[in-house]
DNA sequence: AGCTTAAAGCTAATACGAATAGCTAACCGG
DNA sequence: CCGGTTAGCTATTCGTATTAGCTTTAAGCT
C-alpha cells in the first residue's frame, strides 16, 4: 500500500471543505477518511480527535475569513471601509456555511492559538472603526455592535431564518447603513454616566 | 413496576431543562431518560427520535421566549417598547442557553407548526416596530435588523465570544441605542432607488 | 547498498449512543 | 373480574469514535 502522503493540515483542510457541502456538525471521521484517501483510524496518526479536527477547521476558518476582509478593506476608511467589511463578511459567509458554522463554536478559555485567530478577526474589525464611530474605549462597543450585527444578520441567514418574501440584499444594506448612521461621533454614547 | 406517568410534553420539558443545564447538542436520550425516571428505550413511547426531540425541544422554547418578550413589552411603544423588547430578550437568552440555542435551530421547510413559532416571535417584534422606524414594508427589513443585532449580541454572548475586558452591558445598552437611532424614520431608507 | 527506526497505514476490537423488537405488566372501560 | 391498549422493560442491532497492535513504507546513517 502506497502511502498517502498526508499531513496534519491536509486533513484539516479536508475537513473544511468537507464542512461547506454537508454542513459542519455533520464532518465525520469516516467522510473525512474517504475524502483524503485512507482508512478511518489513519487519521488517527495526525488529528488526536473529532474535536481537535474540528478546531482545526475552526482556526483555519478563522484566519480564512481574517484574510478575506482584510483584503477587502485595505485602504479604505470611514463609511467605504465599514461597508467594505460588511460586504465582505456577508460574501465569505454565503461561500463558506460550514466553514463559517466552525467560526462560531467559542475556544476552549485556555486554548491561546485558537482564541488569536478569532482576535485577528476582531483586530481588522477594529481597525476599520478607528477614526469612525465612538473614540476610546467606545469603539470596543462599537466593534460589537457590529459583530454582533453581521454575526446575526449571517447566522440567520445561512440557517434559512429569513421567510418573509422581502429582498435579503436590501435588508443587509439597510441593516449596514442603519449601523452606519447610528454609529456617527456626533451622537451621545448612550452608556450613560456610570464607570 | 410502577409507571411513571410520562406524556410527550414531560418529556420534551425535561429536554429542555437538560438543555439550559448541559447546552443544546449534549441533550441525549440517556440523560433525558434518567432525568424522567424511566429507561432510555421507554422515551420512544412518546418522541420519535431525537431529532424529534430536539424539535419538540425548540418549539416549547420559541414559545416561552415569545411570552416572554410579548410580556415585557404590553403597553410600550416606541423606543421604551425596543429596548424593553431588547432587554427582555437578552436576560431570556442568558437564563435559558440552551433553550435559546434550540431556537437558533431553522425548521424543516415542511414544518408548519415549528414555523409558526417562529412567526408568532417575530410578530411582536414586528409589532413593537410598528409606529416606529420605516413604514410599509421597510418595517421587514427594520424587523431583521433588530433581530440580527439581538440574536448576534446574544449569540456571541453566550459563547463567549467577548474576550475584552469591557462591560457587557455597557456595550449592550449601546447596540440597541446605535440601533435606535438609526432606525428614526427621518433618515433615507439606505436600498436606493433601484427597486 | 544495507541496516535501523519513526511513523503512516492497516485490520480487529472496544465503547457508547441511537434506535428497534418483542415481552410483561399496569391501567381503563365494560 | 376480563380484555385490550400501552408504558415500560430487557435484549439486540447498528453506526461512529476511538484504541490496540501489527505491517510496511520511507528516510537517514554507515
Amino acid at each position: 500500500m502506497p502511502r498517502a502522503g498526508l499531513a496534519p493540515a491536509a486533513v484539516v483542510a479536508a475537513g473544511a471543505a468537507l464542512a461547506d457541502e454537508v454542513g459542519f456538525t455533520n464532518v465525520s471521521m469516516g467522510l473525512v477518511a474517504e475524502r483524503v484517501g485512507v482508512r478511518t483510524p489513519s487519521l488517527y496518526k495526525h488529528v488526536d480527535s473529532l474535536d481537535a479536527l474540528r478546531r482545526g477547521i475552526a482556526i483555519q476558518a478563522k484566519r480564512e475569513l481574517g484574510d478575506a476582509l482584510a483584503r477587502a478593506t485595505v485602504g479604505l476608511s470611514g463609511p467605504d471601509a465599514v461597508r467594505a467589511f460588511a460586504d465582505a463578511h456577508r460574501r465569505w459567509v454565503l461561500d463558506h456555511p460550514g466553514r463559517y458554522a466552525a467560526t462560531i463554536r467559542a475556544p476552549e478559555a485556555d486554548d491561546e492559538e485558537d482564541r488569536r485567530a478569532g482576535d485577528d478577526v476582531l483586530r481588522i474589525l477594529l481597525d476599520v472603526l478607528a477614526g469612525f464611530g465612538p473614540p476610546g474605549a467606545g469603539t470596543i462597543d462599537a466593534a460589537r455592535a457590529l459583530r454582533s450585527a453581521l454575526h446575526g444578520f449571517a447566522s440567520l441567514e445561512s440557517a434559512g431564518g429569513f421567510g418573509l418574501p422581502r429582498d435579503v440584499d436590501r435588508s443587509y444594506r439597510f441593516l449596514v447603513d442603519t449601523l452606519i448612521t447610528g454609529l456617527r461621533p456626533d451622537r451621545p454614547t448612550g452608556a450613560g454616566g456610570a464607570g
